[in-house]
DNA sequence: CCCTGATTCGC
DNA sequence: GCGAATCAGG
């Protein structure tokens, strides 16, 4: 695949968006990660209005396997003032396929960083939907998760309570 | 190990 | 210009 206009602009808004170059591969389609993070640079869009994880600290390449001459190239840090667009994104997540668990206050805890869509969830995320699908407030949790259960500890927890616990619980919630 | 973005450099 | 390889970091 080839970096047509569309394409580029697709890329643009879901950078822009907040997702993850991973993620946008996926969306693009045809590329890599890679090939979206070395894109984005050649734009220049690189920097983030908030660095999402560990932007900032990221200096050092690699040491000049082939040719031996160590030569730094330069750091190439322009400001870069990114416009302030939306980090909400606006794409529709498909709805939740199993039954949805009811939402526990625990919902509001997720760091946004951690959040997931249909899209970007794994064998090894959280899969436990929060909010109501039919409105674009709806993600899943997206935690790390064994590859064997389908939640995080926390949702785990109370997936597998018994179910006058989890009651007990919400009341409590409610009441607190 | 999973993931993230950053950088270099052969193509 | 492109993107794999490689890096540093959470």
């Amino acid at each position: 695949m080839s970096w047509t206009n569309e394409r580029v602009e697709l890329l643009k808004k879901l950078w822009s968006e907040g997702l993850s170059a991973s993620q946008i591969a996926g969306e693009l389609g045809g590329v890599t990660r890679n090939a979206v993070i070395g894109k984005v640079h050649r734009l220049g869009l690189s920097g983030r209005a908030k660095t999402t994880s560990s932007a900032s600290k990221a200096r050092r390449a690699r040491p000049n396997p082939a040719t031996g001459s160590a030569a730094p190239k330069r750091p190439a840090s322009q400001p870069q003032s990114i416009g302030a667009t939306a980090l909400k994104a606006d794409y529709t997540p498909a709805p939740a396929v199993e039954a949805r668990p009811q939402v526990e206050p625990i919902a509001e805890l997720v760091p946004i960083s951690q959040r997931a869509t249909i899209l970007t969830l794994t064998e090894r995320t959280c899969k436990w939907p929060i909010g109501d699908p039919s409105t674009d407030d709806f993600y899943f949790c997206g935690r790390q998760s064994d590859p064997n259960v389908p939640y995080c500890v926390h949702h785990c927890k109370i997936a597998y309570q018994p179910v006058s616990d989890r009651r007990s619980r919400k009341v409590v919630a409610q009441a607190g």
